[in-house]
Order: structure tokens, then sequence, then C-alpha cells
DNA sequence: AATCGAAGTTAAATTTGACTGATTATTTAC
DNA sequence: GTAAATAATCAGTCAAATTTAACTTCGATT
């Protein structure tokens, strides 16, 4: 079955806000994410209703069923395979391939995305990190948190970062973060939650960075520095 | 600026018809080729005459300006280049390409479309003969005619066949005409009009084929042959 | 020059997705 | 437990792109 690209990025934005916050999403917030008014996602959300793709209950608000939650998968899985391509194939900037792939994964075509997959070798990350959805919409989740809530002193390696802002993009290039970067914990700045890191390159360097950018970069308790302190 | 897929895809349709028939095109003929009707045509055409990408007047016909037409070469170009990227890259056989690159042709980013231009190598004719227009909208265009008005005796070679019917292309495949091919005319059957003509391959295959084949190839005459005649 | 049929146009209605303004539910604060 | 604040919905419009049905215009023929 076929779908709009409004219904598509409605089924998406639900699917990111009830990943991000609570399994039920409010109309606001899904208005705000869609940048539309409250009064139009009511109407689409009546409309996905009736196609069974969400369970909404006025004023209450909505869920995916199983079958929105499939396409909404399958539209991630289209949207993160072309930022892949983009970035590898076409040798796009990490910051300037999100706007492109918003359009591309409306392109219909079950047929292109599993050759585009094969032409891909298969990856199972973008280049921001974020998972890649497979064909039956299974996807890979490893135990992460912001880099805002991690303690002092542990050592984090980055996972993901947000794709929608290229400024934050642009601004972790210019201090040498990328995905797969090793990052040790200093201080918290109590006055304004600013943490003082270390960024492990070829030789390691000292940031500040304001809570806006740590709440935006994903990470997970290293493992192999996990180890080393296991083995003392 | 920027127009919808509607606006474009009509301003593709009248470049089309107006290159294989008359620079003035009629409603009717652009509502066949949009499957649409009559009426939704007089519409949009008032509305791209409004915005100059057409000089329209009422019951004469409609033709492309300078604007509308280098609107279409560029819609053009993104098509014929998707369409490389299909079969070169992602391995589709060349029927498969048409619809898909339909959709693509629509995604909007110059930037992407001049780095696909590097990637795939600036070719200049797409899977099926057809000259990609450049950046400025230049397009090499090469005497051709169809096959089906060769004279007998004559030898030729195929440029390109019409992208848009894939039992056509299929058809060439199965009786072995690709792009390339070198042809002999051998006889013109005057009840129905198909022709008798020697495909040269690996060894030369004799084959007859329908009117309605032979009006959907474009051939040139074959140079290297010319030359060898010239040469007597 | 009157007319007939084809080609083309207008008018009115439909569909999709959005917006504004008014109204109704729900929560929160006291 | 009620009033104010917040959230969500409803009703009415709008714009784009289409359709159907009814009406013009053109031009070829008589």
């Amino acid at each position: 079955m076929d779908f709009s690209s409004a219904e598509e990025n409605y089924l998406k934005a639900i699917y990111h806000l009830s990943e991000t916050d609570s399994e039920i999403v409010s109309t606001n917030a899904i208005a705000e994410e869609l940048n539309t008014k409250p009064a139009s996602v009511s109407d689409m959300l009546k409309k996905l209703s009736s196609k069974n793709l969400v369970n909404y209950i006025r004023y209450k608000g909505v869920s995916l069923t199983e079958k929105g939650k499939s396409v909404a998968l399958w539209i991630v899985r289209k949207h993160r395979l072309w930022e892949v391509f983009l970035v590898e194939k076409l040798k796009f900037n990490w910051d300037e391939v999100h706007e492109v792939a918003e359009q591309l994964e409306h392109i219909k075509s079950r047929r292109m995305i599993e050759k585009l997959d094969v032409y891909l070798n298969f990856p199972k990350f973008d280049p921001h990190g974020d998972p890649i959805p497979d064909k039956e919409g299974n996807i890979a989740i490893l135990p992460t948190l912001p880099l805002s809530e991690v303690s002092i002193g542990e050592v984090v390696k980055v996972v993901s970062v947000s794709d929608s802002d290229a400024n934050l993009l642009q601004y972790l290039d210019k201090v040498g973060i990328s995905i797969g970067s090793e990052l040790q914990i200093v201080e918290r700045i109590a006055f304004d939650g600013s943490l003082e890191i270390n960024i492990k390159g070829s030789e390691t360097v000292s940031r500040l960075v304001s809570p806006q950018v740590s709440q935006n970069i994903l990470v997970t308790i290293d493992n192999k520095q996990k180890k080393a302190l296991k083995g003392k």
C-alpha cells in the first residue's frame, strides 16, 4: 500500500518522538516537530487512524500501530541509506545530507532500496551514527546516553549525533569530534552545565562544550576502558 | 525559482512533444502525453503562461519560452543522469529505470546533481542512448532517423530507443538489439510495413520487426560504412 | 456564408493538506 | 472542587491540481 509524503512524514515524526520521549505522543509535539499547527495534526491523525496506522484517542494522544511502525521504519531505512550514499559515494559532508535525504526518502521503489543496500555493502549505521533498520524493520539498539548525563571521570565513545542540525555538525567537525571519538569527562561547570572534556585523537585536546551540544551527542561507556578497569 | 512536480511534468511533456513533432504543441497532445484531461491542461497552461514559462495563445497552442525550455532541460538532465546511475551503479536493467527516474527527477538539489555527474564521470548519453543536457542545457544532437524510414540496403547504427516502454526494451533485449548495434535493412514488406533486418553481432542474425518497433528505434547512417563506400 | 464536428476552454465540484478562529476537554493551582 | 491555563478539536476557508459537464472557437465542407 502506498502513502502520501505528508502521511509518511507524520508517521516518521511520531516514530521519532515516541523513541526519544514516551510511547504516546501529543498533538502539540507533532505540530512542533513538523512546523505545522495542532489543528492540522488533529485532522491527519483522524486520517491515519482510519487507515489503522496509529492508535488515536481524542485529547489523549497517539501511538503507532504495528503497521504504522513498520511504515515509519521503512521511511527511516530509506532516509539513512540515502545519507550513506550521499556521504560515501557523492562525497557530501555529513552536515549537508539531511535535507536532500528528506526528499529521497519518499521515492517509491522497494527494489531500488534493496539494490542500494547491496551497492553500499549493507551499512548498519548512517553517517551520524544512527542505526539503519533492515528489510524486516529490525534495528540495532545499543545502550546509549546523552553526553550531558555522563559522570565525571568516565571515558565514553561517541555513538551518534542529531542529523537535523547542520550547525551542530559543523561545530563538531571544527572541534574534532566524530562518530567513534573517545571522550573523557573532566569537569561539569555548575553555573551553566558546561562540560570540560578531553577529546582523544592523534593528540588529546581539552574542550569546553555547552549543554546544548552535550545533550545532542549520544555516547556509550567505552567497553575497552571498562575491561581495563575490571582488570585492576 | 522552484516549481511543483506537476509544473515540471508539463514543461517536460511540452519539451518532448515539441522535439518530436512541431515547435507548437496542442492541448490534446499534452493531455494524452500526461494521461490527463484537456481541461486540466488548459488550466495549467494559463498558470505556466503567467509565470512566463510558455507562450500560450488560447485555441492556438503553446510553446516553451527560453526560461521554460531551460527548466525542461534541467529536468531532462536529472532524469537521464539518474537513469545512468540506476543502470551502471545499481545494476538495473534498462527497461526498469524509467518509472523510478520519473520520481528522482523531481528531487531538488543542484549540488547533488553536479556531484552525481562527477561520480558517474560526466556521461553524455543515458542507457537508452538519449543525450544528457549539460549544466548549461546544451545538448548533443546527432542526425538520426527512425529505423522505419531507412532505405533498403543501408547499414545503420542504433543511437537510441524510447525509454518509456518497458515491453519494447525487453523485446530488444531478447532479439539482441542494443545501443550501438549495427543493422542492415534487407527488405520492406509492403503489406504491413514490417522490415527484414540483419543484426550484426558475434554472428549476424536475420529478424523481422514490426513498424511499431522500427518507429521507436532511432539510428544513424553508419559512418565507417559510409567511408568504406566512399573508398570504393 | 451557414453549419457541423473536433479541439479547446470555462465553470463547478472534488481531493489533499494546510490555516485561522472559536469552542471544548483536560490539567493544574489554589 | 472550582477557576485559570493549557491542550486539542471543530468548523470554515484556502490553494493546488484534478475531474466532469457544458459551452466556445475554429476551420473544413458544402
